[in-house]
RNA sequence: GCGUCUUUAGCUCAGUGGUAGAGCGUUCCGUUCACAUCGGAAAGGCCGUAGGUUCGAUCCCUACAAGACGCACCA
């Protein structure tokens, strides 16, 4: 009897070990376990690449859950003998990380500015260096069997290969294109944001009534109104029938009497306030689009740091929010303002990582044409390329009510904005050099991949959205732009991704564009999302509530095996869930029922030779049965990704059947000396079996047990094959 | 405005076309040997409301209510 099983079970003691003995082993590689015999060459593969965390810090408790759900699938389906990866990597994350560390610079009293580019990049480059250490050592400490062998990140070197020649691609198909157009800036951040980047945020503020020529106008934003000369009305309304289309009249406003066209236009709301607006084409997606339907002049009010600019004359130079009641002020002054209503409730869009408000501009940047024909792909369109392998069930979303959701957004898509003016990305493949040194003005323009020979010339500063990198993650990580690369033969498309529904559109979309345009294929056969993971209020984890759990202490406290179950158990797709640490004490407790129960069978059955084929006596013969229909139900379940049911069942079956009954009643037989051999070779075999098929769930302590085991010639737990009683293909212990 | 989800025991949640389950909690009883991180037992739910389909609905359909969320708009 091995002296541990004497104590408690003691996950501290185990898991460092236990997983230093899988890394060894080199079995989280599939070429290693082709190699050592454990898998056939040909079997199938099962493939699932890590959703990159953000190299900005550590993992919080909703990467654990992640993780448990991960490994859980990777390590049933290589114990089902299939060639498994699970590729890890992380994400460089952009504006985050770029934000980050020049909030950590200006704790040092430096300026992003003052040190330059290069420095910054350095800068940045020593955080991530750090951030990544740390993120692969919690990985490792939940047991994750990731294969280190193959790890990758957005930012290196063979990525911003498969960038460029991505951007190249799309630029020579006419997919990219550079444009002025509306976007949402971010003036605290210094860079446009794509739409999915935005948060909107419930905010009291004001809205006025102005007296505007014959009109009352209504705007929440007054600092925006200077360059407005258009007053817009909807063409049936009666109130304002006798005014036509293109008629043009003179105001009194802000700094004097202006010229006003009149617009109609079914823009304007007639129940909305009285029914007129005037309209700034400059700052507004929607003022912007009616400039577009009529020709309007467009004049930009404010600047990049939210400054007026000279046409706001008296008020040049002022923040908008200073501005704002000055002009108020004024406009008082001349009689022009009929009511101010102060409870007015408006949604502000704010930057999802700054969280400044988004002042809508029109700006010179680079797009991806969403409607745009392909002929390389039957004259269809990156949308429909998004739509297709959904519709068509090639790519199956769990929970399915979410393909509602996703179609939804697609049809909804605009083109996407992925040029953000901060440095730390993939800076754009394009270069630039004026030919007339009087103007400077760029007349020559060149894509490549590298930057083309010849003098003066200059690289677009700005670099892309972060999520133009991680939309081509599944296959950037496998070895594309190399289409003979045998990780992208062997093992794309992948066979699950498993991200929260939260990034649906961000990345899960961006993945399908990704992969149906560059490489004409689908970039995973199912997605399974999870839910947002919440505090025991209920309430999302977060900073600014200060009630964030650390997975890693949990773990020193009940052991990673007890928090994965806690992860997994009755977590259905697509569920929200909260964290509650008794659920955590329930499963460490499980564990050390199985370590109790593994210690009673080891003792009984330490001078037995369990036959090949057993006898079992009638009641034994019921139990066995048992746990084989108990095996066919979840082996189905776990292939139709149920496994928060399989995981419920094995606990229950281990203690309620295995420990409650089985056990109690060998204990009977063994003491009356009836029937012995048959409740030995019972406790032994349920034993391995339920050992295998909780291994998935509860790595470390199955494998700590397994290794304890008097099995001859046996492998480690984690190559050990899932049990298939139909097959009747059994062990052979001693 | 368009759309999605949720509503089951005190709490957190599973689940099934034939009048319900788990964990935790509560109460009682027990326990010298695999396990006090234990065993046995009990209490506790007209499965959000109202209709419909059905021999029969918690489960299917419709409406409503409450809560959460997504998208668009917000002059």
């Amino acid at each position: 009897m091995d002296a541990r099983f004497l104590k408690p079970y003691n996950p501290k003691e185990t898991e460092g070990k236990i997983y230093q003995l899988w890394e060894e082993s080199g079995f989280f590689n599939p070429d290693v376990c082709i190699a050592k015999g454990v898998t056939k060459p040909k079997a199938d593969v099962f493939s699932i690449i890590l959703p990159p965390p953000n190299a900005t810090g550590v993992l919080h408790l909703g990467h654990a859950l992640e993780d448990s759900m991960q490994d859980t699938m990777i390590r049933y389906n290589r114990m089902q003998g299939k060639r498994t990866l699970w590729l890890p990597g992380t994400d460089h994350a952009a504006i985050a990380t770029d934000s980050k560390v020049t909030k950590i610079l200006e704790k040092e009293g430096l300026k992003k500015k003052d040190i330059g580019r290069e420095k910054f990049l350095e800068r940045v480059d020593e955080f991530v260096a750090n951030s990544r250490k740390t993120i692969v050592k919690q990985l490792k400490k939940v047991g994750a069997s990731l294969d280190w062998s193959r790890e990758t990140f957005t930012l290196d070197e063979k990525r911003n290969l498969a960038v460029r020649t991505a951007f190249k691609k799309m630029y020579d198909d006419g997919l990219i294109y550079r444009g002025n157009r509306m976007v949402n800036w971010d003036p605290k951040g210094q860079t446009v944001i794509s739409d999915d980047e935005i948060v909107y945020e419930e905010r009291k503020g004001k809205f006025y009534t102005f007296k505007y020529g014959p009109f009352e106008i209504g705007t929440a934003r007054p600092e925006t109104k200077f360059g407005d000369k258009y007053v817009v009305m909807h063409p049936d309304d009666k109130r304002y029938s006798k005014w036509k289309h293109g008629e043009k009249i003179t105001v009194e406003w802000i700094n004097g009497p202006i010229e006003a066209t009149i617009i109609k236009d079914p823009a304007s709301e007639m129940e909305f306030g009285t029914g007129v607006m005037t309209i700034t084409p400059w700052h507004s997606h929607i003022d912007f689009q009616l400039a577009e339907k009529y020709k309007l002049e467009k004049e930009q009010i404010i600047d990049q740091y939210g400054k007026l600019l000279p046409i706001a004359k008296e008020f040049a130079g002022m923040k908008i929010t200073d501005a704002r009641e000055k002009i108020v002020e004024k406009l008082k002054a001349k009689g022009l303002v009929i009511s101010i209503d102060e409870n007015y409730v408006n949604r502000v869009a704010t930057a999802e990582r700054s969280g400044g408000i988004i002042e809508p501009q029109i700006m010179l940047q680079w797009f991806v044409d969403v409607n745009k024909k392909i002929p390389a792909r039957n004259d269809k369109s990156l949308k429909e390329l998004m739509l297709e392998p959904v519709q068509e069930g090639k790519i199956k979303i769990i929970p399915k009510h979410f393909e509602k959701v996703y179609f939804n957004w697609v049809l909804n898509l605009h083109d996407w904005c992925i040029s953000r003016q901060i440095w730390y990305g993939h800076q754009i493949p394009v270069w630039y050099r004026s030919t007339s040194l009087t103007t400077g003005k760029e007349s020559e323009i060149y894509c490549g991949m590298e930057a083309p020979k010849g003098d003066g010339w200059e690289q677009d500063p700005d670099t892309l959205d972060t999520w133009f990198s991680s939309g081509m993650w599944t296959f950037s990580t496998l070895g594309w732009p190399d289409m003979n690369a045998p990780d992208l033969k062997n093992f794309h498309p992948t066979s699950v991704i498993n991200p929260g529904y939260e990034i649906l559109f961000m990345w899960i979309a961006r993945m399908i564009l990704m992969s149906q345009y560059l490489i004409n294929e689908i970039p995973f056969k199912t997605v399974y999302l999870h839910g947002i993971l919440r505090d025991a209020k209920g309430q999302k984890f977060s900073k600014s509530l200060n009630n964030g759990v650390d997975p890693i202490e949990i773990i020193e406290e009940y052991g990673a095996d007890a928090l994965r179950m806690s992860m997994i158990v009755g977590i259905g797709p697509g569920a929200d869930s909260k964290f509650d640490i008794q659920k955590v004490k329930a499963y460490s407790k499980f564990s050390n029922k199985i370590w109790n129960a593994a210690r009673f069978v080891l003792d009984n059955t330490k001078d037995f030779a369990v036959p090949l084929d057993p006898v079992y006596d009638e009641e034994d013969k019921a139990t066995d049965e048992e746990l084989k229909n108990l095996l066919t139900e979840i082996t189905k379940e776990m292939d139709e990704y149920k496994f928060y049911i399989v995981a419920e069942k094995l606990y229950h079956y281990f203690w309620h059947t295995f420990a409650d009954i089985t056990i109690e009643r060998s204990k009977k037989k063994i003491l009356e000396n009836k029937n012995v051999d048959s409740a030995k070779a019972l406790l032994f075999n349920q034993l391995t079996t339920l050992l295998k098929t909780l291994h998935p769930f509860m790595p470390f302590i199955t494998e700590e047990i397994w290794q304890t085991l008097p099995i001859k010639n046996k492998n480690l737990l984690m190559v050990e094959k899932w049990p298939h009683f139909a097959k009747a293909s059994r062990d052979k212990p001693l």
